[in-house]
DNA sequence: CTGCAACTTCAAGTCGACTTGAAGTCAAGG
DNA sequence: CCTTGACTTCAAGTCGACTTGAAGTTGCAG
């Protein structure tokens, strides 16, 4: 397989693919001439690092999950840790939605004068909002799927 | 107020709130000497700043939500249409979860044996399971509202 | 009146995950 | 053999929300 057949299969541009490779996620088996060659395995090995980043870990922390030899060392514990992180998000979203759909639907004048409102309002005031950098989710540029 | 006042009560660091009112996000009532003074308004602006960026508005967005008046001109549609993103990315969230929490819990060998592992991993390479976006929603207290 | 912590401005740097552009190489179809 | 378009490398740019640093100003305790 050849990078743009890589590209293809996994809705990843080649330019990721490349950028994966260099940050050493991703490894081709060869070359044809300067051309990078893929095999089979990377597609599973990129549907892992996808449902990393899914799950909110860095592409540093899901390298770290690889052993050298390319097998992946997934830690039970860490699995259930990031499960625990993802239902407390769930949960705070979920205060979030409510929020949103009262005030939307609020019937006060101005939502400066719905309880409701203010309420969230303080919420969000004292809210944890901590850097998307540590521990919590990634962000990332969606990018079309091709 | 100056604006440690104001960094202390809101939490913020003062050069958050200088960049805030240099992108015209908050406004300062005037000066003593090149001091910044602040009334306590600036207090619930920046509390629905705060629940802005919970709710995953970027700042340009936000600012776009206040009247050049300094009034907020929250639009329901808006907010109503932001719940229903948040929810559908509670879903999402749902699903990783429940699948982290058997990939935790699975007792296959490997986790490329588990069915329902493999089940996820095909998630995430299809999309399903998406990386949080760029300024998606950030962290805020979770709070049961009525 | 002096010292200095705390403020000020402005430009530039940071972070992660990529993307883009320039310039060069090359495999394969005609 | 020659063209061409897909590939290559490497450096630099992008995005959002800030932070940091340098250099200068100032309110106020002592």
């Amino acid at each position: 397989m050849d990078i743009s057949e890589v590209a293809e299969r996994t809705g990843l541009p080649p330019s990721t693919l490349r950028y994966y490779e260099e940050k050493g996620l991703i490894v081709s088996v060869g070359r044809r001439g300067l051309h990078r060659l893929f095999d089979g395995s990377v597609l599973e090995r990129l549907a892992l690092i996808a449902l990393g980043r899914a799950a909110g870990f860095s592409l540093d922390e899901i390298k770290r999950m690889f052993a050298p030899d390319g097998r992946p060392r997934i830690d039970r514990a860490k699995l259930a840790a990031k499960a625990e992180e993802v239902d407390r998000r769930i949960r705070e979203l979920g205060a979030l939605r409510d929020g949103l759909r009262h005030a939307a639907a609020c019937p006060a004048p101005s939502h400066l004068e719905c309880p409701t409102f203010r309420r969230l309002l303080r919420a969000a005031a004292h809210g944890v909002v901590k850097a998307p950098r540590k521990g919590g989710p990634r962000a990332v540029k969606a990018s079309a799927p091709r």
